[in-house]
DNA sequence: CGGTGGACCTGCTGGC
DNA sequence: TGCCAGCAGGTCCACC
């Protein structure tokens, strides 16, 4: 389900609810997601305070004042919401935090992709989750230069290398499809034969999507919901994300389906080179 | 090592 | 209406 700016909104929404706030108890409902969520978790936070929500990559961080951050991704189909009272609860609510203002926060995830883990917040990146990334697409260490480095030598394509959290993390499907749309660069093409210019394109054209997404609460294709349960809007700017025989906003070709690595990439074949 | 393809899950949609 | 194939905003791991 979300990429950056799914994350990013839900952390940006949550963080004014949680923050300062501890956690009373947590319950596990079910533990075999992705990974099997340690059973000592709900007893470290019990009682800790969450002091920060931070973001890395698509994971949520929430950093406690007991010296441990909780680490929460959501897969393709977690969601977060807040719910009055315990009770009713849906086959895949799998944990539920209860939080000392009363509030019960909810982790819902039919697939099961999700997971939840912690660690010492000192120890954060030796997580084997973060020893790898690459740097935050909206951050300095993105750029044309870091870019063309990491893709001179590299045969993959770059539809790839873009959803390649060790060469940029927060870029999945959606955002990969509609940067190279908008830098007009076939996603077929392979690394290393992505010129210096076109990483200058690249790195301006993925912040600048992010950066409308994010402003636009993300994107809903099927079922992202923000805290709210509400969708976001960001779907109604897609380009070619979904767009398969729809005619290019641009050059009125159809757009073109094929599959990269076992992902959809949708392509102007006129437009992009 | 770099790159690809399968695995992990459930649920929804569209075609027959 | 029912069934089945194909699809889904992610990531890890085994294999060549």
């Amino acid at each position: 389900m979300p990429e950056l700016p799914e994350v990013e909104t839900i952390r940006r929404a949550l963080q004014s609810q949680v923050q300062g706030i501890a956690f009373s108890k947590i319950t596990l409902r079910r533990k075999d997601l992705r990974f099997v969520i340690p059973s000592k978790l709900p007893r470290v936070f019990s009682g800790a305070k969450i002091q920060n929500l931070d973001r890395r990559s698509k994971y949520l961080l929430f950093h406690c004042d007991n010296g441990f951050t909780m680490i929460l991704h959501l897969g393709m189909s977690g969601r977060l919401f807040f719910t009055e009272a315990q009770g009713h609860f849906h086959k895949h609510d799998h944990v539920i935090f209860d939080l000392k203002d009363g509030k019960h926060l909810r982790f819902r995830d039919p697939r099961r992709f999700g997971f939840l883990d912690y660690t010492q917040t000192d120890k954060l990146n030796e997580h084997a989750f973060f020893k790898h990334l690459g740097p935050e697409p909206l951050q300095k260490h993105f750029n044309a230069q870091y870019l063309y480095e990491r893709l001179k030598k590299s045969n993959a394509p770059i539809k790839s290398l873009l959803m390649n959290a060790q060469v940029v993390v927060g870029v999945g499907n959606i955002y990969a499809n509609e940067a190279l749309f908008d830098s007009q660069i076939s996603p077929l093409r392979k690394g290393k034969e992505i010129q210096l210019q076109e990483c200058e394109r690249l790195v301006s054209d993925v912040r600048a999507v992010l950066k409308r997404s994010i402003e636009s609460g993300g994107t809903s294709f099927r079922d992202y919901v923000n805290i709210d349960q509400e969708p976001g809007l960001h779907q109604l700017s897609l380009r070619v994300y979904g767009k398969e025989n729809q005619n290019c906003v641009v050059c009125h070709t159809k757009i073109k389906r094929e599959v990269q690595t076992g992902r959809s990439s949708f392509y102007c074949p006129t437009c992009q080179n």
